[in-house]
DNA sequence: CTGTTAGCGCTTTCAC
DNA sequence: GTGAAAGCGCTAACAG
């Protein structure tokens, strides 16, 4: 009952007494421009459908030397930024007719290193990268020697690859605005990983804000170490057990933010009464939190689109401006974790 | 300065005046079968390196005819519950050294036949897939044609290809007592896609509960149509603007839960005094919720690491219980979402 | 409109 | 210890 299935172009060429030549002509779409009959063409389509038959792509990428697939890295698939930005490169690379592949880079710049030479290997047409680390000599390389490249999400100081990420700097900068328009005066902003370039811009954005507002430098509270629910966590035990503890704090992105609902719920203190919050982020669930949070959202939908579009342009050839840098904006979601505070 | 690249195999090996042969053994880790000098060796890794020369794996492939890569297709990989399984796959398959394809279904039986078509052009050693819709004839044909596969979270009855899911029907028993612990008599089971099993499981371990406790059929509320925030959103909305609501629901995973808060929210009500809930999926706001969130947690690692050694067994090409169904335990986090009622 | 065939880069058999 | 060469399945140049 089940149909003889078939390996190769081959023999269902030779099934159906037609070339190989024939065969692929149609599969690839090409019945028409070889002016291949419709009654052929239909045999062929329903034979393939029928034994089930797909090209093995491994002949194919070896002939083409190409893949009509390009590869993702991000650092942490089950962060849901990062998810939700594959999920709109995948929905645009689809229309757009490649094939995704994605790596998880698990923040490791090694890692980082071996999913690129996977995909080299794969020949993929071309690759977006949400770096990790804060080097980027390996992705220089690689993308001199003439692989199609876009970074996301992080770029690095002078990095001559086209770079899309969120406007971090003016997203910081509003949220930092929200606790000064409270009358916060000492405020924490606690960091990720401090080398990063998003963590600089967002943290560039607060300093901004707060002199903006001649809030003295040393009242500004700077800390942190990593993108992580953990570091988030840690160093707002440490701020809100010291001697004068922040009356607000901002968290530069939404692992810390997790870490600190948790140090403060630890404690037995409440959003916004004891301590306020605005958070880098949004997320599904931001407004069901206790105390619903005030977020700066990022165009994830966005910054996937437009990655792919600068990525696809690059492998069809088009000249393109290596020093590219887009900065999509952000938004702000007003909630309750702010409170405002006596003049 | 930069080194100039090499294009494959055989430019490496005249470059060095060895034979192709020769490097491809002792970069395949087989210089020793062969007895290849360990100067010979060296001298190519040294090179390979020095170089940044990788084997394209298109001529492998064909070649050898696999991959070293498994696919794994989920139905939507911004939900935290698929990524953090995935993570977890992918963990495990790099010990065995197996690459990890990743396929988004999109809730869509069509285009998981597209990545399981792709992933069989790709010639991935073995198939996991989280299969979506109601039907799973396209996963049988394919899985009797010969390839590994492992089926996780959801099945289908009578289906013979061996699956691993959460104990959906414990998991969902111990929910629906935490309830009628606390005195709940009107409970609604708010599900998910209706026709699926792990939907099928709890609404079962819901109603077995219910019953253990003599609650009259005639009170059980049952409705649904989607695991989405929108379907709970609507479900509940329906519910508790109706003649009689319940005083507790039950939703069957974290989507629906998102769903339910919002819902609750618009209507001003509060959790858990004007309704009592919990959730299938635990994450990891749960514990932040406005209310923290009662949960029954799936072990997405256990999960991910049992569906991999099941199907590398295969890929090795061990003799398997084709009906094998594993069931991995579910956790309870009991938390502020449940209301105690009068007697 | 259709077919023959070279060759993509690799692994491995067979030969020395 | 090492190498020459066949052949994996496909596409496209060339040939009708």
């Amino acid at each position: 009952m089940d149909q003889q299935s078939i390996k190769n172009i081959k023999e269902l060429a030779s099934k159906l007494n037609i070339s190989v030549t024939t065969v692929s002509r149609v599969l690839n779409g090409k019945a028409r421009q070889y002016r291949i009959s419709k009654k052929t063409e239909k045999i062929v389509r329903d034979a393939a459908h029928l034994y089930g038959y797909s090209p093995n792509q491994f002949a194919r990428g070896l002939k083409l030397d190409k893949s009509e697939s390009i590869g993702v890295i991000v650092p942490d698939i089950s962060n849901p930024f990062f998810a939700e930005i594959v999920m709109s490169i995948e929905k645009e690379s689809k229309k757009k007719g490649f094939a995704v592949l994605i790596g998880n880079s698990g923040d490791d710049t090694e890692q980082e290193i071996t999913l690129i030479d996977h995909f080299k290997s794969r020949k993929v047409d071309g690759i977006i990268v949400a770096a990790v680390g804060i080097t980027s000599k390996h992705l220089e390389e690689v993308f001199e020697a003439g692989m199609p490249m876009v970074i996301i999400d992080r770029t690095f100081p002078g990095l001559k690859i086209p770079t899309i990420t969120s406007d971090n700097y003016g997203g910081a900068y509003i949220a930092t605005k929200q606790l000064l328009i409270n009358n916060h005066k000492k405020i924490a902003c606690i960091q990720g990983l401090n080398e990063s370039q998003p963590n600089t811009e967002r943290v560039k954005g607060f300093i901004d804000a707060m002199q903006s507002c001649n809030i003295p430098d040393k009242n500004v509270i700077v800390t942190g170490d990593q993108f992580s629910i953990e570091s988030g966590y840690h160093q707002t035990l440490k701020l809100l057990k010291g001697d004068s503890p922040p009356t607000a704090l901002f968290a530069l992105n939404n692992l810390i933010a997790l870490g600190v609902l948790q140090a403060v719920s630890e404690l037995s203190l409440s959003i916004p009464g004891d301590v306020s919050l605005i958070s880098f982020d949004e997320q599904t669930y931001s407004a069901f939190l206790n105390t619903p949070m005030s977020t700066i959202e990022q165009n994830k939908e966005k910054i996937g689109k437009i990655s792919v579009e600068k990525l696809t342009a690059q492998i069809a050839g088009m000249e393109i401006d290596k020093g590219m840098f887009v900065n999509v904006e952000t938004k702000l979601h007003e909630r309750q974790s702010i409170k405002k505070m006596k003049k």
